[in-house]
DNA sequence: AATGAATGAGAGTTCATTCAT
DNA sequence: TATGAATGAACTCTCATTCAT
């Protein structure tokens, strides 16, 4: 039914659909967005949808996809350009919630893949983490990270990064964005980073005895 | 339209309604979930449905009450037993994943309310949250915490149980329930308690130098 | 999802969309009837037709088993009166053919049962089938008629029905239907009985007498 | 907007998409059946196919000529070499069968004429029976022939064929194709003739002795 | 308190057809 | 002669909700 676009035109009808239906999945929901307000936001009609995605369920798809790609190679281009493991992890969350703030789509996005396309959900979080577990395996073997099992130790950074980013790049409304040039306020980053060094710091603290 | 139930009976059918709802609702979602399925499953017409609830969005609110209720009760009843703070951040934790796996609805019912009701969204992680400050401004009073930001760490540490409990306590389909005592894996556990313990240590690390 | 009626009123209006679709089926086609052209004419509303009939296609199937009921029931009861072998066969195909001019929709809809719902097609000639045979093999029995297999003779004989009764009873518009008194013109009436009087005569007929 | 082709490569394309409609209309039906389908089955891009036909309705008008005139050939031909006026039947029959087994789009296609085209169905029958009632009606001057109007028997014996042929050439699933030399099983088809011949022959014939 | 029939708007999807290239 | 992108009306079916009983 869809079909890889053969001319340049279609390439270019192709991505204005997937544009306009991660606006419109963020705005409304999976459920609350029709064909119908994709379509129109796109500027084109019904049926010209289902030359390029043969459902409403695979646009999304690709939407999840597509978000996932940006918040990576936003996250690994920042943390890629450090040297120092303690400034990679610094602008990696940097980056991160600075591509929260200004696509506040990818949340709600992702979170509504859930009951929509429960693997996509999964794969992204995965994607994510492999990246992750990989640098911080690096990261312990010269010493430069405590020695946590890096698998947890990845997931439990998303979930720092996810919830904090929730709470002060996506709902703070009371700090203008511009007053917030990592994405959250600068407290909040400064005592996140903080936090995240402390648990991560290869020397053990003095009393952390219970491993 | 919706009305408390005066009687005994009446209290019964209001309860296996809003069993019903919770269970049809982790099953396949909100959207997917009717009106039709959730009166099926609990065994009356359709119209009696309206004679408890004024719509299908409030019995969703309602169900999302209830599971943020029962966590917050699972969680404080485990830590408030304890003495020692590290003793209370144990327990909450192994209460909060023991939930987890016992109620994989919580999960999934959470997570959709992002766009079903936002603010009943904010309100669980708020709640939660609000229980958490408490307990963590109190420890750094008498400087068993690191000081750091409770607020921020409040949330840190509901992101860090959120993602571990999803990836272990949820997905976790290799490991059987059995040997997950704790809900997750228990070198899962020792893991993430470790991790938590490293960063709320009151002791500076030793290179903490950013603080 | 489509229930059987539990009052007085869902049996009324089980039967008018039945009646509704009959007709619509007849006049359109499977193809060109909608479910709105089908509730409109039933007076009801779109949803209602989903009460009582899962889909398009349960309600076709339903209207071919009605109709196979009725026509049935009109040659039997015809047949059925007489006690001669020959005069059965007579009022048999009067009967079958008055049918045909009076509820043309027969044919129409059967029709269409070859791609919408190929079985029931078939068990429509089946069952009507079966009843011929029985009374053939019962009539051989008796030496009152020839020695051809009766298979072969039942589904021969609703073959000649058939195409008499399309091209004479149904197509037939020079004659009007108050000049076919037995749903096809005499003379082609009689004409269709004496040929099938001498194939099936178990001695040869004398002369062709029956003329 | 239709034209007829002007070059060789032309003549191909459309022959080419005739064969892939009759095969399409019959596998699924007119209406199932759709451009796209048909026009993938002919290797050829959607537009190319209004080059050659008009609208889908007309495509299907031609596949129903086609094959018209196609099994009329098969009958005449057989037919027309026989002497015998019995033996013209019986051979014209065979033929009959033979075409409906090797063909079986003849029945799927012709049967839903009915709505698609009501004028091109009575075309189709009409034409079979101009040419048996000219056949019959010569033997009949010849005395070879029961004196029963021939036009009657002519759509008489349509129908016989029609139906024997439905049951027994195109349904018969149990006796493989192989063993049905005459399209019909052997016995099927001398008991089909046995009762043509009884209700054609001039005199009552002397014994029921043909088979 | 409970029922079940009825509603009707709106969803996703298909498809014959047109048209610029 | 051939392509493939584009159209938009129409379809079947679902579902939250209302109401008479």
């Amino acid at each position: 039914m869809s079909t890889t676009p053969q001319t340049t035109k279609g390439t270019r009808t192709r991505a204005r659909i997937l544009q306009a239906a991660t606006d419109i999945f963020a705005e409304m929901g999976y459920h609350d967005a029709s064909i119908v307000k994709i379509t129109e936001a796109a500027g084109i009609a019904q049926g010209t949808f289902y030359l390029y995605f043969s459902s409403k369920q695979e646009v999304f798809e690709q939407v999840v996809c597509d978000l996932n790609s940006r918040v990576r190679h936003a996250m690994v281009e920042a943390a890629g350009a450090q040297t120092d493991r303690r400034a990679a992890e610094r602008e990696g969350f940097r980056a991160f919630f600075r591509f929260t703030a200004q696509n506040p789509q990818l949340y709600r996005v992702i979170r509504q893949a859930e009951f929509v396309a429960p693997h996509v959900l999964r794969r992204h979080y995965e994607r994510i983490a492999e990246g992750y577990v990989e640098g911080l395996r690096a990261a312990q073997a010269r010493g430069e990270l405590a020695p946590v099992d890096p698998e947890v130790l990845a997931w439990a950074l998303m979930g720092i990064g996810e919830i904090v980013g929730m709470r002060w790049a996506l709902w703070e409304d009371d700090v203008p964005p511009s007053e917030r040039p990592d994405g959250v306020p600068p407290m909040v980053f400064e005592a996140t980073m903080r936090l995240i060094e402390r648990a991560l710091a290869p020397e053990p603290p003095a009393t952390g005895r219970e491993g």
